[in-house]
DNA sequence: TCGGTGATGTCATAGTCTGACATCACCGAG
DNA sequence: CTCGGTGATGTCAGACTATGACATCACCGA
């Protein structure tokens, strides 16, 4: 055993999703955050940039992930557009090894506009990472671009009917359905 | 004359807008916009929320003005894409009637990650003004977003051209271009 | 055994944003 | 003409965010 509790940074996005979503997000305080998690003020900062960095853990790791899914997709034959499209089937496989962590996140973030700005420059990335991705697969930009925002596209579209219905379904489920959608037009 | 020189508002926007042009956004203080601008800070809140509020002011009349267009055009009879594109137009004649603004506004705000989510948030609430004005005018709910987010596409690549090859016109002859090549589709 | 390393704590401080109260030119009622 | 109301601003205090500088100390390899 360390000299602290391990995972502090794990403890202190779960503190931060818990808390925001118990009283909002502009109400808790960085020093409530961390007091929950165990640590100091000062060691949220060396783990997050800023406090809204708290609800979006993992960034760039995850910006990787997907570019990696949309290169094998597209390795293994996949369409352009499917290649992308299982980058998103990805995101959403990663969602659902948290549903609660997922379905927090998105009751709270819509609610507070700098949470919202952050989550749309959020998806941004994930378009840019996706279509470079498959840019370097040989995609033409444009196609590739459009690729990764009609993907981005089924997500929100996805996300936004697993949260006003939840009739059982998983997001991933919910994701492969609007994917099927646009796959028809 | 009054008590205090008048239209403390647009020298505070502006002072906002150029300071931040010169130094850097978040380098400059929020102290210093309003010492330039010859008020307090204090009185810098009293007319923006937050200091990121003073880069894109007049957000409400905005919007409302936006869907004042659309709902003209639709009562003359456009169609739902040309009047979502009717009301990107005024954006950009009102974007030209201070093309010195525009231009320093599109060059400061991709580059703090704070403004471009709050530019993003702020084109969602545009999609979401004329996409609503059109609905009024008995357009399908579908069909007056998917008109709206058209118009906001051609918006953003209008204004990509438009900082990248200054090539002389001006936004809204880019914009009217960027209008004719998607009616083309 | 010992020095280096890394994660954390402590302290100080600039900057953001808000509430409460004070000020005072202007303006309309009488 | 005078007086009280109004509205925009100033002043002051304080909570909160974020960052730099330095201290601490368990752990780990030489």
């Amino acid at each position: 055993m360390g000299r602290w509790e391990p995972n502090a940074r794990g403890r202190l996005a779960r503190a931060a999703l818990v808390l925001s979503a118990e009283h909002g997000y502009e109400s808790t305080t960085v020093a409530e955050i961390a007091a929950a998690a165990g640590v100091t003020e000062r060691t949220f900062y060396r783990h997050f940039t800023d406090k809204a960095d708290a609800l979006f853990p993992d960034h760039d790791v995850l910006l990787e992930r997907l570019a990696d899914v949309a290169r094998q997709a597209a390795d293994d034959g996949a369409s352009v557009l499917d290649a992308a499209l299982a980058a998103i089937g990805d995101l959403a496989t990663m969602a659902a090894a948290e549903p609660e962590r997922a379905a927090l996140s998105a009751r709270v973030v819509p609610t507070v506009p700098a949470l919202a700005g952050r989550e749309l420059v959020r998806q941004r990335a994930i378009a840019d990472a996706v279509s470079g991705a498959l840019t370097e697969r040989g995609v033409r930009a444009r196609e590739a671009r459009l690729a990764a925002e009609t993907a981005l596209g089924v997500w929100r579209v996805a996300v936004a009917e697993w949260v006003d219905a939840p009739d059982g379904r998983t997001l991933p489920e919910v994701v492969a359905a609007a994917a099927e959608a646009v796959r028809a037009l």
